[in-house]
DNA sequence: ATGACGGTGTGGCACCGA
């Protein structure tokens, strides 16, 4: 059983390469963000024809998050419950497995721009209300998985540069901070979990010949709970959308469990 | 120090992302 984090930077542009991705790939589970559009324009039936059930939570523009599954999904929650938030950055549900429940919490979090600004104290503020959140997730289910894309380079090992980058966006001591305690609730990088290649990245910048010189960031990220530690099989970045005509700048991250 | 690239909106560019 496979489960992936994919920010596709627009759903109405990357859903053919969503579609080829997920044929080649067949995961149990896909959660994605930045889909930049409302619900009433989310391509159920396309992704239902491809064998996936899905629970959408979009707005206009900006934001949104989705996630797909080949089992169905129930309990699903939209948001932070008790946060009051515009902008539309979680989805909550529960799978049934051959473990019993996993619960799934997909993110788009907060980018915060530059520390000091006001997107950065809101990224704060949410990264605040999102570990409540998965606190309570965690004292209500065994099996947890968070996933996507954390905007956070939780080492400097996840930085192209983490000298020149150290104290700005994505690189803050605060920011780390937080990425530390969402593993002090009980849960583990799973990509940590494995032995990786040295520069293993998930973004890079459109500009400047990011990809082609690799230079990028480890920002997406599957947390999970001690309980499913043992089942985690492998963890990898898939970096072959990226290589596509008219990539996102984000590519796959996925998570290989022993379960059927 | 800045912009570079790409997506969106109701635009002739600005805003946002990371």
């Amino acid at each position: 059983m496979k489960i992936a984090t994919w920010n596709v930077n627009s759903l109405n542009v990357r859903l053919p390469q969503v579609l080829d991705w997920l044929a080649a790939n067949p995961v149990a589970v896909l959660g994605l963000q930045e889909l930049k559009l409302t619900d009433d324009k989310f391509p159920h039936m396309a992704l239902e024809a491809a064998g996936y059930h899905s629970a959408c939570f979009g707005q206009k523009t900006y934001n949104g998050v989705a996630l797909l599954s080949r089992p169905p999904m129930r309990d699903i929650v939209r948001n932070l419950p008790g946060f009051a938030d515009e902008q539309a950055r979680v989805i909550s549900a529960t799978l049934e497995t051959a473990l019993g429940e996993v619960r799934l919490i997909n993110a788009y979090f907060v980018n915060g721009q530059a520390p000091g600004s006001d997107k950065f104290a809101y990224k704060l503020q949410w990264l605040q209300a999102l570990t409540q959140w998965v606190r309570e997730q965690l004292a209500a289910h065994q099996h947890v998985v968070l996933m996507g894309d954390f905007n956070v380079a939780p080492e400097d090992r996840d930085s192209y540069d983490p000298e020149g980058l150290r104290g700005s966006i994505h690189h803050t001591p605060e920011e780390r901070a937080h990425f530390q305690g969402l593993l002090d609730l009980g849960l583990h990088d799973s990509f940590r979990l494995f032995e990786q290649a040295d520069n293993s990245f998930s973004w890079w910048d459109y500009r400047m010949l990011g990809f082609q010189k690799n230079r990028g960031l480890r920002i997406d990220h599957i947390l999970i709970s001690h309980a499913l530690r043992p089942h985690a099989q492998a963890c990898h970045i898939d970096r072959a959308p990226r290589k596509n005509k008219q990539p996102s700048d984000h590519t796959p991250v996925v998570l290989t469990l022993n379960l059927p």
